[in-house]
DNA sequence: ACACTAACAGGAGGGGTCCTCAGCTTGTCA
DNA sequence: TGACAAGCTGAGGACCCCTCCTGTTAGTGT
């Protein structure tokens, strides 16, 4: 080892990093209004670089759905260290479970492909499902520790709770989210 | 109007009906191996036919489908009236509703085609969506009416419930099936 | 200021799927 | 047996995916 780590990076090239913004503003306008399956060809088009540019930045479409729902991943951490913080577990528990269809619903296809990976099929980075579960594990189980949800309830199961009730609003026609109605007949099946 | 229908079609060629049924063959073998986006040249080559003779007697993906499951929906018609002869509505209820998941997940994507068409986004016959309607309905009023199923359930909620389960089965890791779990929890969800 | 080089952008190309359509083949009925 | 409608064929245009080779350029060290 010298001084410096020996894999000390050139810092990235500004066209690069450009050209990385624009994809990924691209692909999530894209994503939104055409699912995870949208055409990475005209994502990089409207994002006005060539196809092998977008494969460059990202080599396959679980890197750039990845990337194109960090922020929103972020944002469900946060939001169950503000709602456990406030209060009841189980209220908790059930404001985060809402919250974490809506995530879960960024667009269509987005349920399938988080849980495929969650079961290792598909390939999201692993520290974000772990990061999720992590998540998932903690409400869960302090919601649990009140009595007041079944105690055998594991938070695979709770995951494709998730997963299925997010399922229901992308397939709903728009207008009508069907999956209010079906969330609160979840949480009243995993009461005790 | 003479004695017999104006449109009397001659009766289908028989090499005609060979085709037809050597296609279905083929696209339930393919549509269980590889899901409802399997590939239509595939079914058209394993039948031994031309990929122009599969679209003359299937024109849309959604007709090969309706056709490739009609076995099954009548077998799910005529299970609802047995178990409905059977005794206690709920049991009939719950027990339907199990085997409704089952037809729904008939091969991956199914679910998902069945719902939409329900939408009228997709397009399965509007028949078979209302047999299929007509029945849920039925098994869920007969079940409301012992007062031990909310009465506020509509039919619409109760087939998000049975797609959202069928898809975890699709989406579950084969060998664990997670929608045994998640129904056992939405039955619970449904009591009164 | 300049040359060097790793990182970057470009886009043609091979492989796959979908669906159509103009022309050929064959079963059926008189 | 012959005429004809029903049926069959498969090439072709349109799209998409992903790879890979070629040319370009931004940042670095002197």
């Amino acid at each position: 080892m010298t001084g410096r780590s020996p894999v000390a990076h050139r810092p990235r090239r500004a066209d690069g990093q450009r050209n990385y913004d624009a994809i990924l503003t691209a692909a999530t306008a894209e994503f939104t209004a055409h699912g995870s399956q949208a055409s990475l060809g005209e994502i990089a088009s409207q994002a006005g670089v060539a196809i092998g540019t977008l494969y460059r930045h990202f080599p396959t479409r679980a890197t750039l759905i990845e990337a194109a729902t960090r922020d929103g991943l972020t944002s469900l951490l946060d939001y169950a260290d503000k709602v456990s913080a406030a209060g009841d577990p189980v209220d908790a528990l059930t404001a985060w479970m809402s919250r974490a269809v809506d995530y879960f619903s960024t667009f269509r296809g987005l349920a399938q492909t988080l849980t495929e990976s969650r079961n290792g099929d598909n390939a999201l980075s692993e520290t974000a499902c772990a990061e999720l579960t992590r998540c998932g594990v903690r409400m869960l189980e302090a919601a649990q520790a009140t009595g007041r949800i079944r105690a055998d309830l594991t938070a695979e199961e709770l995951f494709d709770l998730l997963g299925a009730a997010a399922w229901v609003r992308e397939t709903s026609q728009p207008g009508h989210d069907g999956s209010v109605r079906l969330l609160a007949v979840m949480i009243a099946g995993i009461r005790s």
